[in-house]
DNA sequence: TAGATTGTTAATCGATTAACAATC
DNA sequence: TAGATTGTTAATCGATTAACAATC
């Protein structure tokens, strides 16, 4: 309904816009042409133009981007103006350190809970309640949690993703290692670790 | 020299079908065809088979892949036979918990020791030193590492790169939030935590 | 006005898919 | 042998790049 289908390249790319248009105003500049953001991304500037106006026409001949306003577009664009309730599932090494990671908070994203099967192998912030995996679908429609990080083995991650789909979950962010995919009712990034070791591997070995 | 370059794609599913292989010898299968593989991991067989004979020719007519010899030849071309070490730098939140993470022994990367500024707010398991920034170079190279983990502040990612790279180290895993590019000697894979967050929000949003 | 730079259309390039002969 | 499935060639599709008219 939005706009013709944007290619996940395209999605891939907004935020790297993004944190650099975040440089250029921190630094104090006001306009940024297509040029600037390509010697800085490395991507060509005619697919910076080409990116951008998928989403409408930001900038203006002669002249460029003027650098807050295309901020507060990508802005719009990438949703960071609302903040969004979060909950943890699994609260090994990696859910523990992402419950303790303060970065969240500039991203608008408000962790409320971390869940597990054994609760007293977890800690958190206090702000963070710990709670039983049992508890989980009541809490997720009861709080309105948008977002849920899976930080399980994967042994259980498909499993939790179907429930958590099923308590109305929004967003799947996915860090155990296998490729989650819930159709097009629930949003989900996965970031598997172990995939990208194996490629790292690769790179090394070919060098 | 080795073959003709491989696309960034084609890498980037490797690691998919070494895992799906796993899983189908886990599983006592002996044998799998590009449809099996197909239905398992959502890519065409077409391009399964496309992507494998970029390697090589590792099936038979009529009778598809042995799970065995696919598996052996997928650990060869990733180059997970061989055992890497690494040190870790910085000792944040993201650095302690992937020094204690146990996934990586699997994955034959060994961590031998943590880097940081500020040794005192550091801990990790007692078989992985904690040493100084300053000391960094000197070890890289005596103790032959050929795997930098970089979790530090995105402010300073990007000249411990550098450093890194001027220590003759081989490849580099990055988790701060920023691209890092040291060209063709070192190989690199980003891990970019932020931006995965970002495109979640997006995709969250378009629902 | 002259120079710069956008937004967009057209051209190119590369990746994915389809098709099929080879053959186990 | 008949059926199945590969490896590869050709066709299609989509993404990137180039070019340029519009215009600030």
């Amino acid at each position: 309904m939005e706009q013709k289908q944007i290619s996940l390249n395209v999605i891939a790319r907004l935020p790297k816009y993004y944190r650099y248009l975040q440089e250029c105003h921190e630094s104090g500049a006001n306009k940024v042409s297509s040029s600037n953001i390509s010697s800085a991304l490395g991507i060509t500037a005619s697919q910076v133009r080409q990116d951008l106006s998928n989403f409408g026409g930001f900038g203006q001949q002669g002249y460029g981007y003027d650098v807050q306003f295309l901020l507060e577009k990508l802005r719009n664009i990438l949703g960071l103006n609302e903040t969004h309730k979060a909950i943890i599932v699994g609260g090994g090494r990696i859910g523990q350190a992402l419950s303790s990671y303060s970065g969240f908070i500039k991203e608008n994203v408000i962790i409320k809970a971390v869940f597990d099967v054994e609760l007293s192998h977890v800690s958190a912030p206090k702000d963070i309640e710990i709670l039983h995996v049992a508890e989980m679908p009541e809490y997720v429609k009861r709080e309105n949690i948008d977002i849920a990080i899976i930080s399980t083995q994967k042994e259980f991650a498909l499993s939790v993703a179907e429930t958590l789909k099923n308590a109305g979950i929004k967003a799947i962010w996915n860090f155990a290692p296998i490729d989650i995919n819930l159709g097009d009712d629930v949003a989900v990034e996965n970031i598997n670790m172990s995939e990208s070791l194996f490629r790292l591997s690769y790179k090394m070995k070919k060098k």
